[in-house]
DNA sequence: AGTAAAATGGACGATTTGGATGATTTTATG
DNA sequence: CATAAAATCATCCAAATCGTCCATTTTACT
């Protein structure tokens, strides 16, 4: 029933290099068993008391609290949507961040871990909401939390400078900013500069700003509609203006039925943020410059 | 997440000799952890603490991860508000975040930040866009870029575990979700953990959540009321709720004018950010340690 | 001004840390 | 089972940090 951690994670655990734990574990301060071939296996509760005894620090206590998610499968990206779910309801958020920003360091694109982690807890939790499993407040504060990593792992992006510029928004009304704003984490990771207006804007006010800052793309996250007639009329007045100067629209969100969409003229609609990562890609028609992993951790500055 | 710094890059950061630095942590000024080999390792957090508290320079910003400084201008809380404005108009969130962080590490009180800086901003960006001097849309866009501004200095300040917890929404139909992000991190400041359960919460859904945590306190930020009688009703509804299990409810927002709050029951009212710094410390009946600045007093003859 | 306590910061050899390397073991995948 | 990719091994070494001592500067008080 031990779990067995190898050097690797309990340094990243603790903070420390690999090079003076493996030291600590020769010099008796951490008990190892060893594998057949030789490497090192440290069990968690042998971990846990070197971290008591020498009264040390723990940076990624998830490493240590959290038994069955080693790096490995942490970074597969099967499991992670429930995972996410559970940590998200038990406000977990050191454990949102992990799984979240392990995907992220394991050079999944950012379109891929919305679509397939985020997205996908966000619907379970809504099924469990429709069949009383789980309270409102409780969906509106896994949305904080969401919101606070996202915000996070936008902070760790790299700033484009394409001079290509994005505007997002979401319709008056629709107070979702968690669609939009990974919209804007994507558009940022393939080369866009973004400008999120944010949540519930009028669409002359969009129109407005469009015709201020002249931007190459604008796109617009539609997770409800109040009106279904005014939205379809503002959008295409908006998409009027926007055509002029020569501004690509671009519309997602579930609240876009088939019926609505139809009605709308646009350049791109996006089901997934892969759609949309693949659109701004192609828009900018530039191959682009992937976030590269590279193999030499690089000093941050 | 919290990043551990040696003495020497905390010593370059705030200008002052490695020596000193270590007999500081020594001394106990600053709460370091240990390696096993003996060599000190200071969380950011725990640096920002006490350069806070000493209220010492900071000469590079950067190695305590916090954005570049404009130090001439900075550590002045007067002109910092129409700075603001300007950075918020102009989209440079970089300034925004400067103007901000340089106040924090100026040893500025959360709350007066936000009381005589951030607020203040908005104000006038409300009275330009009535005036017609801005548009919707660039107040909207200012919120995103405080929220991101807010939600990094949250993650500043050192996680506060002294077991009192308090919870905070704001009503349905209220979506602004600044001034309740900033009560937040003022009752953290004061060793609050605090759980935000998000924007445009229903009453019920609150009662739920106050009955689940069972928190000391519960606080709602009241910027936009849709329904007044309906809001009366169910705030007192809340209130009762609380009430049963000890639990003080806090309301505070410029939507309260005093018709309303004359008819609502709660047990503090806060018109600033200060006022609820002050409530707060207060219901935790703790008096603060100040700390002393002053050197040892000298044997007296 | 004069004095002494207190604080600062530099220097020292001894110790610890962490990055790099090529060989080996483990794990994933067909 | 076989193969390739990833993780870990043992080792070495430069850089960082330790604790301590001491000269110098600052501060507090007479």
């Amino acid at each position: 029933m031990d779990q067995l951690l190898s050097p690797k994670q309990v340094a990243a655990a603790i903070g420390v290099s690999e090079s003076s734990l493996k030291r600590w574990c020769d010099q008796g301060l951490l008990t190892t068993v060893k594998t057949a071939g030789g490497h090192r296996r440290i069990p968690v509760q042998e971990a846990l008391r070197f971290v008591r005894e020498q009264n040390h620090a723990v940076v990624e206590p998830r490493l240590l609290a959290m038994p069955g998610t080693d790096n490995r499968k942490a970074r597969r990206i099967e499991n992670c949507a429930e995972r996410l779910v559970e940590g998200l309801l038990t406000n977990n958020e050191q454990a949102c961040r992990a799984i979240v920003f392990d995907l992220f360091l394991a050079a999944q694109p950012v379109s891929q871990i919305f679509d397939e982690v985020i997205a996908v807890a966000f619907r379970t939790i809504g099924e469990k909401w429709e069949c009383n499993e789980a309270d409102i407040y409780q969906e509106r504060c896994s949305c904080q939390i969401a919101l606070r990593v996202l915000h996070e792992l936008r902070s760790k992006q790299t700033p484009p400078n394409s001079g290509l510029v994005a505007l997002g928004a979401t319709v008056e009304g629709d107070q979702y900013s968690l669609p939009v704003t990974m919209s804007e984490i994507v558009l940022r990771a393939v080369g866009w500069e973004t400008r999120l207006l944010g949540s519930s804007i009028p669409f002359d006010s969009m129109v407005a700003a469009i015709q201020q800052h002249k931007p190459e793309m604008f796109w617009l996250s539609v997770s409800f509609v109040p009106d279904e007639s005014a939205f379809i009329a503002g959008f295409n007045r908006l998409f009027e203006a926007a055509s002029k100067i020569n501004t690509a629209v671009v519309v997602g969100g579930r609240a876009l039925t088939t019926e609505i969409r139809t009605r709308l003229r646009y350049s791109a609609f996006c089901d997934t943020m892969r759609h949309l990562e693949e659109f701004a890609k192609t828009l900018r028609r530039q191959t682009e410059v992937v976030p590269k992993k590279t193999r030499k951790p690089r000093k941050n500055a």
